[in-house]
DNA sequence: ACAACACATTCCCATATAGGTATATAATCG
DNA sequence: CGATTATATACCTATATGGGAATGTGTTGT
């Protein structure tokens, strides 16, 4: 076998930037794809095919209205990804348990605020 | 062009599942490649290719220990995941603004407290 | 120095895409 | 009905990539 799918899950479905910028887009409300082919600057294929994707996993869903399909965002299937990074924020934020990274704490307070 | 190149970021990183069990491996402290080989059940090469991608986005770091080196997670880089999904924690939590979703959280606060 | 060990890198291959272009489908309008 | 609009799908191509196998590199032990 050479490589697994990658679509089937949320994970993957939101590695690819395009499809974060389209539930970023739908954050506001439902839109039809046209809207969101302005949006992305995108041709309307590739918006429909990622629109697919994002269906798949449960991230956006649809609804008619008239020749138009309003997308409309599922945050819910982006909760998996929640759960597992949230395991790790402790990593960022308290670091209690390794003293290196206490140090690169204090050293990072001192010095700017910044966080990225 | 064809495809964007995707271990260069986090997201991406994550989206192998092998590399969540990874990371998920680490969180328990330094580990040789070696013991993560016998953790995921995967031939070494794959597995320090794995690495490597970690590697390049930040979410491991590497020391030497004599002919092992030992990994060590840096759950830093995991940040703009969390970051970004956060802000669509509310879809599945509190959802303020849509009825439907509302209604859904009552009717799981008054029947089992699961929230998956 | 030599053998064994731990790990990284390279080469190969099958496959999964992402975007591009053309086309199918469906609804609205005149 | 014919034309236009809105969206989905099919087909094509270049490329990224994951696993497999072989090999390179460095370290430890004798």
């Amino acid at each position: 076998m050479a490589r697994a799918a990658t679509t089937a899950d949320a994970f993957n479905a939101v590695a690819e930037p395009r499809r974060r910028q389209i539930l970023d887009a739908l954050a506001g409300g439902e839109r039809p794809v046209n809207e969101l082919v302005g949006v992305l600057g995108l041709a309307q294929p590739q918006v429909s095919k990622h629109l697919r994707v994002l269906r798949e996993v449960g991230a956006v869903a649809v609804r008619e209205d008239g020749r138009r399909r309003l997308y409309r965002l599922n945050g819910r299937a982006l909760k998996p990804i929640h759960d597992w990074v949230k395991a790790y924020e402790q990593s960022w934020s308290e670091r209690f348990d390794r003293l290196d990274v206490v140090l690169e704490e204090l050293k990072k307070e001192e010095g700017d605020g910044s966080d990225e």
